[in-house]
DNA sequence: TCAAAAGTGTTCTTGATACACCCATGC
DNA sequence: GCATGGGTGTATCAAGAACACTTTTGA
C-alpha cells in the first residue's frame, strides 16, 4: 500500500545509545549492520518510527527487537537532523540513551542478536552514519546527568558494593575520586541501605553490599530533590 | 506534485519557545492561529520542516517568517512525539527555545507579525496543541541552564546594570536573591566589564553599566569552563 | 606472611549565606 | 528633605578537598 503526500517528507527514526558497565569500564552496545548502506559497519541500535507509535515506544521496540532488552532506563537525548546524515534520503533521527545492568542482558543479547556486541566507549570502532556524534553527545549527557541524578544505579546490579559504585563514577566522569570523600558523600544522602550480606571477590576483605532505596528517592524527588555529586 | 512512500510517514515540524525579558518579567512570544485546527488560539511560532533544510534552519526560518526575528540564541529543547498531539494527523515536533533581547525585537514583531504578542510566562492563555507542555519544558530547561551557562545575557541589551541582571535571574529562577552576594559572585567571574557610562532611570542614584565579555568567556569555555550561579 | 581491596576521621580551605547602612539623584 | 533604587564589607557556617593507616581475607 502506498502513501501519498503533497510535500516530500523526511523519514523518522530512533537510535539508542545503550550504556553498560563492566570490569571498571563504561560500555556501549553496537549492532553490526547486515544491509547497505554501511553494510558490515557497527552502528547504534535503532530503526524507523511507525506512524502510530510514540517516539519512546519506538525506541523501546527497537531495543527489544535488536538487542533483546526490555525494561531499561531510557531517556530522550537529542534529535539529529542534518540533511545528509543518511546517504539514501532525508532521515531525521531522535536519539535516546539507555542504561542497563550489563550482566543481566549480556547473555540475552548474545542469543537474540548475534550481531550485537558491547564495546568499551574508549574503543568503539568506526560507526555508520553520524552515530559517532550521537555517541559523543550521549556520553556528555551521561557525564552531566550522573552528577545530579542517581541514575548510576541503573548500571549496577541491585546489590552492589561502594567500590563498584565508585568505579562506575570514575569511569563515567573519567576521573579518580577519593575513596573516603566518596563514601562519606554517597552515604550522607541516606539512599543506600546496607544489607546483611557481604561480597567476597578474591583474596581480600569482603565488601559490604548495599541496595538503592528507590522508594525513598521517589519521595524526596517530589518535594524538590537534592543529590549532587 | 505528489510524493509517495511505501509506509505512512509522520509530518515533522519545529516549534519555538521564544523568551524575552521586560519590566522584571520573563515573557514568551506567542502567535495567534489564523487557521484550523485551534483557530484563534495562541500557539508557539513554528511550522513544517522542509525536506532539504536542517532542523536548526527550519527553526530559524520560522522565527523570521512568523516573528521577524533573526540572529537569536537558539537551542534544541526536546522532541515531542505523542501520537495524537495534532488532531489532523501524526505530527512530530522538534521544539527549540530562543532568547532574544525583547526591546530590539518588540517593534519588528509588531509590524511583521501583527498576530504575535509577548505574554508574561505567568499569564499565558490556553495554548493550542501540546504547546503548554512544550512551554513548561522550556521554562524548566531555562532554569537549569541559566545556572551554569551565562545565557542570561542574551535576554538583556548589550549594556546593562547589575540590578537588571539580578532581576532577570530572579524572574527566571523564581526566587529573591541577595543583592550583595549576587554582585560579589557575578563580578568574581570577571566576565563583566564596567563601562564609563552610567544609566539614569528615575529619581535615584544612576547605575553603573556593564558589558558581557563574550571573547573572554569563549576562551574560558575552551579550557573547561566554570560559571555557576 | 604477604598481597589486595575494604574500611575509617580529622584538618584545612573554600565558597555560601546572612545581614545594615550610606550614596546619588529627581521631585 | 525625602523617596527611590544603587552601591558596599564582614562574620558565620557548611561543604569540599586533602590525606594515611588498620582490617579482613585467600593464597
Amino acid at each position: 500500500m502506498a502513501h501519498t503526500y503533497q510535500y516530500p517528507r523526511a523519514a523518522l527514526t530512533v537510535d539508542c545509545v545503550v550504556f553498560g558497565f563492566d570490569e571498571g569500564d563504561l560500555k556501549v552496545l553496537l549492532i553490526q549492520r547486515g544491509l547497505e548502506p554501511f553494510k558490515g559497519r557497527w552502528a547504534l541500535p535503532g530503526g524507523f518510527v511507525k506512524v502510530e507509535e510514540t517516539l519512546d515506544a519506538a525506541a523501546r521496540r527497537e531495543l527489544e527487537e535488536e538487542a533483546g532488552l526490555t525494561n531499561v532506563f531510557l531517556e530522550q537525548l537529542y534529535t539529529f537532523g542534518t540533511v545528509d546524515r543518511d546517504p539514501r534520503e532525508r532521515v531525521v533521527s531522535v536519539a535516546y540513551y539507555a542504561l542497563v545492568e550489563l550482566s543481566r542482558h549480556a547473555a540475552k543479547a548474545a542469543t537474540d542478536a548475534a550481531n550485537a556486541r558491547w564495546f568499551s566507549v574508549a574503543q568503539v570502532p568506526k560507526l555508520a552514519f553520524d552515530h559517532a556524534d550521537i555517541l559523543e553527545t550521549a556520553i556528555e549527557r551521561l557525564k552531566g546527568k550522573v552528577r545530579y541524578q542517581p541514575i548510576g544505579f541503573e548500571l549496577l546490579p541491585p546489590k552492589f558494593t561502594l567500590s563498584q559504585l565508585q568505579h562506575l563514577y570514575e569511569a563515567v566522569l573519567e576521573t579518580k575520586l577519593d575513596k573516603r570523600n566518596f563514601r562519606k558523600k554517597v552515604l550522607s544522602f541516606d539512599l543506600l541501605v546496607p544489607l546483611k550480606e557481604t561480597q567476597m571477590s578474591g583474596r581480600h576483605r569482603p565488601a559490604q553490599l548495599f541496595e538503592f532505596d528507590t522508594e525513598k528517592y521517589e519521595k524526596l524527588k517530589e518535594r524538590g530533590l537534592l543529590f549532587e555529586l
